[in-house]
DNA sequence: CTCCGGATTTGATCTGTGTCAAGGAAAGCT
DNA sequence: AGCTTTCCTTGACACAGATCAAATCCGGAG
């Protein structure tokens, strides 16, 4: 999952998108091409990036930030469907309208690319396209993921899943050594872990409350998360333990 | 989503993956070379095809019948996070080895391609990528409506959910008006169906009954169903009935 | 420093779905 | 035809999490 993709590749090193998104094996050329059809846009916490039903002007990749993907029902239900950070991408070439509402969880901001010359790029670049498939299948592979949480866990075992998931992007984003304890600011509102997990916000809370009396996690204040044992957090999501090991 | 792929394109009219697959715009070497690395398996109902962790030696499309992605924890919980019908691709290029396991629901043939060969053609043949890349995204986006299903829905309109799902997938292979009443064999038993809602088969049941009370749905024995009014069994899904019109 | 409003916690109660249990119906086999 | 097996239905009851309600915490504005 963490690829060879040397960040200090010389070409792209200034691009944001350079970790996981399309630029991947930049050469000079192309990046003057994405320099000239990308621009950056702040939004603040809370702040709405893209109504479902938009038309969509650009795809974008987060430079930094938390932002969100939800979906919502007429009566006002409401379910996040992807959790966007830093390298992540956002948006579907292709197509005219935007299918998810995008929300800045915390402020972000964004590298957008304007969506007509984007997709101009992508037909004539054969590896862009190879990366951007790659990405969607990562992403394909953790909506999967989710399903699971969503289907068959328990409300514990659902805000452990999401505490474990973070941690773990954090960790690789940051080069922790597994067994060493992590400490983040947890950048969603309870509400928000609620509209994620398919719980109310309540049941979120005294999920937490119950995680921390019970010494899997610790907190500083009301985002401040540290995770002890990471192995810990794991069984009590709910996932294998033994790290991938098959037969 | 029903695009311009006339079906009837003459390079490739005898490949089963035509419809929505890699060689939608097939041309005659390629075709040849598809014909080189594939070749037909038949697997009967229950059946497993491939083992989670196994090594993956092909990737397939679906040529008739119904096959699932599973996921399972340790202490036997089970989601389902794919449902397979015809002209579906199963499997990811680039990976040693299956992250779900597929099974299938009813008989079924599968097209397969031995897989170093397959991403081969993949690396040298760019609309394939493309073609893949936007399979890929609408199964991802497939995958997020999903999501919203099992975090927020409640029994009835999981139910209701799954049967419109199926039932316009029926309709759009076999050409159906809105409108019409649609009658298909459901090839799923209930326990295959509550492992795709997060729910039990007992719950299956009793909703499926309650569908069937209230005249949403109509059952001719135990799989075969009909629903006379699609309109109405979406409003039961607590889908937008308005066919997707946005201001 | 104090006040205010959003975020969070906690408590009491309700309810939808799970769990356990017992039959019933259809399909295949002898 | 009778038996077995698999799938499905229905009932009674339990419980996890939702709902409703009320404090409490905390950061920022004044």
């Amino acid at each position: 999952m963490t690829q060879s993709l040397a960040p200090e590749t010389k070409d792209c090193s200034d691009c944001p998108i350079r970790h996981r998104a399309v630029c991947a094996k930049c050469e000079t050329d192309e990046l003057a091409l994405l320099e000239d059809i990308k621009y950056y846009r702040s939004f603040s916490a809370g702040q709405t990036v893209m109504w479902a039903g938009d038309r969509m002007e650009f795809v974008a990749s987060v430079v930094s930030g938390v932002a969100t993907l939800t979906q919502t029902m007429e009566d006002g239900r409401r379910q996040m469907v992807g959790l966007l950070l830093p390298s992540d991408f956002v948006g579907r070439p292709q197509r005219e309208t935007a299918t998810y509402t995008v929300t800045a969880a915390s402020d972000v901001v964004m590298c957008c690319f304007r969506r007509k010359p984007f997709e101009h790029m992508i037909a004539n670049t054969p590896h862009i396209a190879h990366r951007l498939l790659e990405m969607t299948l990562d992403e394909l592979d953790a909506a999967r993921e989710w399903m699971l949480v969503l289907g068959r866990k328990t409300a514990r075992e659902k805000i452990a899943s999401l505490l474990s998931i973070i941690g773990r992007r954090i960790a690789d984003l940051s080069d922790k050594k597994s067994g060493q304890s992590i400490t983040f600011d947890l950048m969603l509102t309870r509400e928000a872990m609620a509209d994620y997990l398919g719980l109310t916000l309540e049941t979120v809370s005294r999920q937490v409350s119950a995680l921390k009396k019970d010494g899997v996690i610790v907190l500083e204040g009301k985002r401040n998360i540290t995770i002890p044992d990471m192995r810990r957090l794991m069984e009590e999501a709910g996932d294998d333990s033994d790290g991938g090991l098959l037969f």
